[in-house]
DNA sequence: CGGTCTGTTGATCAGTATCAATGACAGTGG
DNA sequence: CCACTGTCATTGATACTGATCAACAGACCG
């Protein structure tokens, strides 16, 4: 992901184990308020972070795919406030946490990757708040699967245009803020309306340009024209601010 | 606020002008598109980085306040793929990317600090997901009032039990998620329920328990019991998992 | 002053949640 | 091999939160 230098290169010597360590399905990985030892960067399987509300609320605020690094802010002191559990069996690479921690105080390549990677999440995170925060039900799964893909995509996880999608709905419902009923019926007019097909935990995606109109998701962020100015022409209704901020709608 | 080496600490050095910079209230800061060539310490009033789609919604992701850097995420190369623009009239310095940039790449303890700034802000975001994904408007509300008190708190801003409150309900809707007329609706009832006071641009936390209470909010994440294993006990409804991932209601 | 923005309230509507029931399927143990 | 169990996807009926539309008053500003 990162040019020169990657976490993931710069990591290498830290693997404490070898051979990566197994878990089975729907095991956790770490529970709220526990102190992280290591992090994982996993090489096969799914897991998910999430919070619990007292009322039985869940919410998923991400999920860990082939690839990623699980978690990046172990890092910094203290115990983690959101669980994780592995959604599929999963095969991962320990990486101890004291150690990476000492070497990061002495290695500029190494921090300064890391805060690469930060800021990289960073970013991913506020474009998912904006989604979460402001998009329709269809919007956001579309948008999601968009993700998803892509992201699978960019580390050769998918064949033709399918990947592997061993997400439930009510998985799937805990990451974008609505019921399992509703991620149910909004997948099915996905699926119905021919942009998408998704069975036995496989997604293929029949029309990719179609479903991002259906996210309005930009995967180079599009979505803002930011005219040159945008001054001088204010929007209309309630959502409205000053010209300069507010680009006419379209 | 972080404890030993701040990253506000050590970019000490690298103020561009004596002179910190001003600008007038709804001035841009960035818009989305441009290449960031610097990063602001933000000495008085605030701002607001958004999102604007085509259809004229707008989200907003992140309020800054005096005392925070706008923005962390300018570091990663690139252009910035949200606006940031002011709310109130901003005094802020200037802090050159470039220079910035090249000693990241020498000083690990930048590089760590950076790190750890980058890292806190990945885990308030991932709280903020949570709010607005599963919280009502109520508690989305509640709990924003709770942390931007903390947070002024921490910093020395607040008076008594009050504080400067300079965003219009069009900006807390933009940012809980909700419209304008919603958010208007619900900062009554909190106001009705004598938990808050607010008028004239400034904030008075009444009965601050009660307000955390209503936000389901947890200055030290308690949200979650995670009794010991949280096992044996399983949650009814649709909203269920396994008992090890789900510990019962309450 | 006259326009613009903000806060406010009321009436109505849409999107999504909730509740309930069913069928398909996988895993388990007798 | 088959009943038993639990999970998951699905559908229908209904309820409710929050959106939308409309109108107006006060504050602020040029």
């Amino acid at each position: 992901m990162s040019n020169v230098s990657s976490v993931l290169h710069l990591i290498e010597p830290l693997k404490s184990e070898t051979q990566p360590l197994r878990f089975r399905a729907r095991q956790p990985l770490i529970r709220r308020g526990e102190l992280p030892t290591a992090v994982w960067y996993i090489e096969d399987g799914w897991s998910a972070r999430f919070k619990l509300l007292r009322d039985g609320r869940r919410h998923i605020s991400r999920f860990y795919a082939p690839g990623d690094i699980c978690d990046l802010s172990w890092l910094v002191a203290g115990a983690a406030d959101q669980s994780v559990m592995t959604l599929t069996p999963l095969r991962a690479v320990r990486i101890d946490r004291t150690r990476l921690d000492a070497r990061l105080r002495n290695d500029a390549a190494l921090g300064f990757a890391l805060a690469r990677e930060a800021l990289a999440e960073m970013r991913w995170q506020a474009e998912w708040l904006v989604t979460i925060g402001c998009k329709s039900a269809a919007e956001r799964i579309a948008h999601f699967l968009c993700e998803l893909y892509l992201r699978l995509e960019r580390r050769g996880k998918t064949r033709e245009t399918s990947c592997d999608f061993p997400l439930s709905q009510q998985d799937i419902a805990d990451f974008t803020g609505m019921t399992s009923v509703h991620a149910c019926r909004t997948l099915r007019e996905l699926r119905n309306s021919g942009v998408i097909e998704l069975c036995r935990r496989r997604l293929r995606i029949v029309d990719f340009s179609r479903l991002v109109r259906m996210a309005a998701f930009d995967a180079n962020y599009l979505e803002e024209p930011m005219t040159a100015a945008g001054a001088g022409l204010a929007a209309p209704g309630h959502r409205t601010a000053t010209p300069e901020c507010r680009p006419a709608a379209c």
